[in-house]
RNA sequence: GCCCCCAUAGCUCAGCCGGAUAGAGCACAGGAUUCCUAAUCCUGGGGUCGCAGGUUCGAAUCCUGCUGGGGGCACCA
């Protein structure tokens, strides 16, 4: 039985998490609250769903959890009271972890874990290779970037790929096998276009010098041209006809331009450390489309309407619940649409993925739904995502080839690695122990490639971005910079303390003096639940906020405990918790394709 | 016309499958370095969480309506 569902409501993004996969702590606690409550009240119908959350900064306890007050319904009673009943199971059961269980407010249970459970739980965490992050099985397709061949990439192509690429990074973290494809659009009407520009008005040196701004050039002028005369049209459809047939004079220039297109690609992944495992464009596709149709046919999935063939998607009653969804023109053209329902079909059939994940901006909100109703119809189960976020915009209005106003993806890099090293070079003066020509060489792509990535990736996705360079590129407050500069911190403090001869941190003991410690070592104990959080809602703006907090957390814990000359047991500690802010902080920041500098 | 998304501090935003006193950054005013990198830290002012109802022990968060902004809706991708 399938749940009701409002009439265009997208299928949800966040399905429960299993209790297997939570973080070791909250697995613990959230087991004991549980083994508590069954205690308490061994009469109780249904297990709540017991939730233990980190407490705000400013309470004494370490975690809380409502569960007293969800249950004063069912069981009739007030909240402080069974807040009271499940205090006292916790107490008799779980000394070894938690040290005290206060009951505060209107019934809040407040926790806070003893020495020797905070000892256990950082042992777990030191050891654990992915940080008490879950382990995650199958093979997930990650659909991103998808440029189209004979355009430059520019800044709008910005927010897919660095998305896409987080995301790619982040499943492959939590185990899974990831195949990133880029979806590239190189079939099609435009190609017809291209071929007819390029034999009559193409400029050979321009191209030799820069294919892509070349077939740019062409792309527009076709444009411009076809406007007054509709009869180059028809010589583009007759181009087209030629190139899907087979024609090799065509097939030929068809695949210069996609080869040129992908080395102008490449270019801009290389330095943005972008990779992907297959780029399977539109053309692959093409012959599987008309046996698509057909069965879509046949199966009573698809009928003609108004000449074309389309999915409808009805209701018991027969209302329709999506508008419909085109799968071939009336000339026998088939569309995006068609494609995209190929491309599910191949990859179910190819890598039998667990979930599949389409990386674009949110115009093509409604095209995902209906493509996601179609290929359930079609019997395909996997979970099938759509990851959209909003429009790169200027403070004046929006990107547009005809306002001349498009900004290329490779003058965005080139600028801020040129702010970045004026900032080095500037800051490199002033300093006793100055970075080498060679250090700021390497920084400067890192620090200005992290910013522009950084300031997408901290933006929650499904809001638009008003592109400022100044704001993109901005060297302080919640920036890449902040977080790569904790990350050099951290690397002094293990440079200096080996030097002295401290010996390596283990996690081994722990001793926490000031709360800055506490609170430093509690969050990162977090790190497991924001990446996992950060892949199941499709959103790598999580992991942009852990870090930042834990950055913040790591500063304040740096400004206020000495760790070089602090001594014994105290250092080790506070060495400890510097190794394990390190590795956090660098996981996390590969995690968002940002590299973390050893000094800077 | 129908559908979807958004509205939180002067600005940019976080928080949103309900949980205590709504948080950051920028900007503004002030302070911290005999000590591990001051790209840091601390303090301060700043808020009818668009408006009006509703559900709930509890609403920025869920529901309904309204206002304003953005996006989409048959042969583009």
């Amino acid at each position: 039985m399938i749940p009701a569902r409002r009439r265009g409501t997208p299928p949800p993004l966040r399905p429960e998490a299993p209790m297997s996969i939570l973080p070791p702590v909250y697995a613990r606690l959230t087991d004991h609250v549980a083994a508590a409550v069954r205690a308490a009240f061994p009469d109780l119908e249904a297990m709540p769903d017991v939730q233990v959350v980190r407490s705000k900064p400013d309470f004494p306890s370490d975690y809380q959890t409502a569960v007293a007050m969800q249950l004063a319904k069912p069981l009739r009673r007030a909240p402080r009271q069974i807040a009271e009943g499940i205090a006292e199971a916790l107490r008799a059961r779980t000394a070894d972890l938690i040290a005290t269980v206060d009951i505060t407010g209107p019934g809040f249970l407040a926790l806070t874990l003893s020495d020797a459970g905070l000892a256990d739980v950082l042992a777990e965490q030191v050891a654990s290779p992915r940080l008490g992050a879950p382990t995650l099985e199958g093979t997930v397709v990650i659909d991103f970037s998808s440029p189209n061949v004979a355009k430059q990439m520019h800044v709008g192509h910005l927010r897919s790929t660095i998305i896409g690429d987080a995301l790619r990074r982040i499943g492959t973290f939590l185990g899974h096998t990831v195949v990133g494809d880029n979806h590239i659009g190189d079939w099609g009407t435009q190609f017809g276009q291209l071929i007819y520009a390029w034999n009559h008005w193409r400029d050979d040196d321009a191209y030799a010098a820069d294919p892509v701004a070349e077939l740019e050039r062409l792309y527009v002028k076709f444009h411009q041209a076809s406007a007054l005369d509709d009869a180059l049209n028809d010589a583009a459809r007759a181009e087209l006809a030629k190139l899907q047939a087979g024609d090799p004079t065509n097939r030929a220039l068809w695949a210069k331009f996609r080869d040129d297109s992908q080395h102008a690609f490449d270019e801009v992944y290389d330095r943005l450390g972008v990779r992907f495992d297959e780029t399977l464009g539109e053309s692959f596709y093409h012959e599987m489309l008309a046996p698509l149709v057909d069965d879509l046919t046949a199966r009573g999935l698809a009928e003609r309407s108004e000449g074309a063939m389309c999915v409808f998607f009805r209701d018991e009653n027969g209302e329709e619940t999506l508008p419909p969804f085109l799968v071939q023109k009336k000339d026998g053209a088939f569309l995006y649409a068609t494609t995209d329902l190929a491309t599910i079909r191949y990859r179910k059939e190819r890598w039998d993925p667990v979930r599949v994940i389409y990386v674009t901006d949110l115009r093509q909100r409604l095209h995902f739904q209906q493509l996601f109703a179609t290929a359930a119809k079609m019997g395909i189960d996997t979970r099938l995502d759509h990851v959209w976020f909003g429009l790169m915009k200027l403070p004046e209005g929006s990107f547009s080839t005809r306002k001349g106003n498009v900004i290329a993806l490779k003058t965005l890099l080139d600028e801020g690695e040129a702010r970045a090293r004026a900032v080095l070079e500037a800051r490199n003066a002033e300093q006793d122990d100055a970075l080498s020509a060679e250090e700021i060489d390497a920084l400067a792509p890192m620090i200005g490639l992290g910013a522009i990535k950084y300031a997408d990736l901290s933006n929650h996705p499904q809001t638009d971005v008003v592109f400022e360079f100044d704001k993109m590129l901005a060297l302080n407050g919640d920036t890449a910079v902040y977080l790569q500069y904790t990350s050099a911190r951290t690397h002094a403090v293990q440079r200096k303390a080996e030097a002295a001869g401290a010996p390596t941190p283990d996690g081994h003991p722990v001793h926490l003096e000031a709360p800055e410690e506490r609170d430093l070592l509690l969050h990162l104990l977090d790190f497991g639940a924001a990446v996992h959080g950060a892949w199941e809602n499709g959103r790598p703006s999580d992991v942009a906020h852990y870090l930042y907090q834990l950055a913040t957390r790591y500063h304040r814990f740096y400004a206020k405990c000495p760790i070089l000359k602090a001594e014994g047991a105290l250092q080790a500690s506070r060495l400890s918790l510097n190794a394990l802010t390190q590795r956090a902080l660098t996981a996390g920041l590969d995690l968002l394709g940002i590299e973390a500098p050893m000094r800077m």
